[in-house]
DNA sequence: TCACTATATTCGCCTAGACGAATATTATGG
DNA sequence: CCATAATATTCGTCTAGGCGAATATAGTGA
């Protein structure tokens, strides 16, 4: 029995919209950058130097189409590539995540990730320790 | 050393266009029923029940995407999913078309192709015969 | 060359969604 | 309660691309 909730849409509807989630290159690189971690909004948009705004536009479509999972953390919000989507859907997107990450931008933004906030992606708020530094 | 003459665009940008390709139903519902065969025009949209103009209007996008091969015989265009992307692209499009070989729609197409063309995907040009039956 | 058929393209209209700029919201520490 | 910082949303504008209807193009066979 499928669980009682779920007005579950047609599957051909399920991965229409997984697609058009994945059709953009900004929404690209930040599942990328998500990867297998939790990654912090203000680390997404210094890594990727896009303006704020933006950031967060994408991030809610990525939320509205169930392809992220989101945990708040006082003031900060934390994402991750959702684990739990319908077994097609979720295929299709890791299989998306997995093609990306041998791609050239992603990996450039991972360093960029790495000299600016240390050689491991950070999987929960540092204890005490304010997420984004006031670097600028 | 790659090929000559291709202007590879940076992959993220191929993903991108990949991923844009895939995001639409119809084209979905196309990409599945060509699967590993190769299927005449008039086929798929007596198949899909959809006006040719459409049929043949989302097959030039996957065209232009680089997602579909055509081959012409005669009168007759038969598409076949591509075989020769760049490995990132290809390995997402076969992603995809697996995905949707286990989707509901999509089977209930091939079921359909079935009940109006014969139990197999039509390979080549029938020797001789006319691939579209005048069947109204 | 002409009619016919299969396929492709064009046109006008309409909506989703991208962007930058501005503004709103929410949580925290004083 | 206020100021501040992090994040989200709204607004106006612009473009890609969907659709149906109409039309164009390309092979084929007489």
């Amino acid at each position: 029995m499928k669980q009682t909730g779920q007005k579950s849409r047609p599957a051909i509807d399920q991965l229409e919209s997984v697609f058009k989630a994945l059709a953009d290159k900004t929404r690209l690189r930040i599942l990328a950058l998500l990867g297998n971690n939790e990654v912090c909004v203000c680390h997404i948009h210094d890594t990727l130097e896009l303006p704020q705004p933006t950031v967060s536009r994408h991030l809610a479509y990525l939320r509205r189409a169930g392809l992220v999972d989101v945990r708040r953390d006082g003031v900060w919000m934390h994402y991750q590539v959702a684990r739990s989507l319908p077994p097609t859907a979720q295929t299709v997107l890791n299989a998306a995540v997995e093609a990306l990450t041998g791609v050239r931008t992603t990996e450039e933004d991972r360093k960029q990730f790495e000299r600016a906030f240390g050689q491991l992606y950070v999987m929960s708020t540092p204890a005490g320790g304010a997420c984004c530094a006031p670097r600028a």
